[in-house]
DNA sequence: GGCAACATGTAACTTGTTACATGATTCC
DNA sequence: GGAATCATGTAACAAGTTACATGTTGCC
């Protein structure tokens, strides 16, 4: 259920495409939720024949016309419905940490330049959210909406910078083994 | 793909059932790999056909028999086959996070409530981390394979603390609001 | 000429979730 | 008498992945 409402609340920030919300799903919303395009089209159709967004076609020449989707009202009254409800726990999945649950049966080198691969996955995160964080909000003044974003922002550099030093603390450890 | 090798690298340390399985996944792997029992039982079936497992019954008098798999020296192969694999992106899903994205459509007290019931769940996985760390790890002599779990449980504890500590933090601020 | 970015989609398949189904034992 | 634990499963559905399909503009 919860993409529905995960591309809601990237359209109350404004109306967009579903290439427009793949790549914001990337930048921004995609530190606590991932979803690929194909995801995002099929899902847009489902939340138009139920009315939570209006979409209409915008003419380009050169490129191939965009499809704009807007949040309606009802899209709206979805959300606050949806924050009165509980939550499922996080789903959190990584091939990387089950591997080493099994170390005996691994191959311990393969799995170095796998954790140098991640740790560098984490850095770039990083320095994106601080980008993100210096050019929008550092300094500005904002409102509700911008505010939370910015708290999850913050977290996401916090939880960006753990990754990275527990990461660098694994490598330590796998190479002293 | 990676749910069957969460299942063999189970499997390396004991025979389980489905049953097994399933509360191991919550208790330890949970960490960083969910599955229900429904998935689990199907997945076996999997791996039973494919011979990466092997699958006995056992009587118990009272008590349901139990079906026993244990992986075989195919199964074995095949997670060192999966060791050299590049990984794909760790997979994080979290609605309450995503909620803080249109904060100004949401019920701030609805969303404290969720928080304080967030860190409680972060708090019992913390304590239950220790508890598994102090029981089987601290003052023992520990194999490969031991060894590669407990760096993974050190890291949970670390990003449990972290978790907590931003929790916190998100609610004081939502407080301030 | 080739590749990346722009822009939208279908089809087939695998995973994951929810609800249902059964049935004994133990504890309160 | 009722709930929890043990133990295994099916069926239906929702969500997510992979591969394919099309066609332009702009850059190197």
């Amino acid at each position: 259920m919860a993409l529905a409402e995960a591309i809601l609340v990237c359209l109350t920030d404004r109306p967009m495409s579903g290439y427009d919300l793949a790549k914001n799903f990337d930048a921004s919303i995609g530190f606590f939720w991932r979803a690929s395009h194909q995801q995002i089209y099929r899902e847009l159709g489902k939340l138009r024949d139920k009315g939570l967004v209006e979409s209409r076609e915008i003419s380009q020449s050169g490129k191939p016309n965009r499809i704009v989707h807007t949040i309606t009202k009802d899209g709206k009254k979805a959300l606050n419905l949806w924050s009165r409800k509980p939550n499922r726990m996080p789903s959190f999945k990584d091939e990387l940490m089950a591997k080493f649950y099994a170390l005996e049966y691994m191959d311990i080198d393969a799995l170095k330049d796998q954790l140098t691969v991640r740790i560098d996955q984490h850095k770039s995160k990083l320095s994106q959210y601080h980008k993100i964080k210096e050019r929008f909000y550092d300094g500005k003044k904002l409102n509700r909406n911008q505010i939370g974003k910015l708290f999850v922002l913050e977290m996401g550099i916090e939880s960006e910078q753990t990754s990275i030093h527990n990461l660098n603390t694994l490598m330590e450890k796998l190479s002293d083994l």
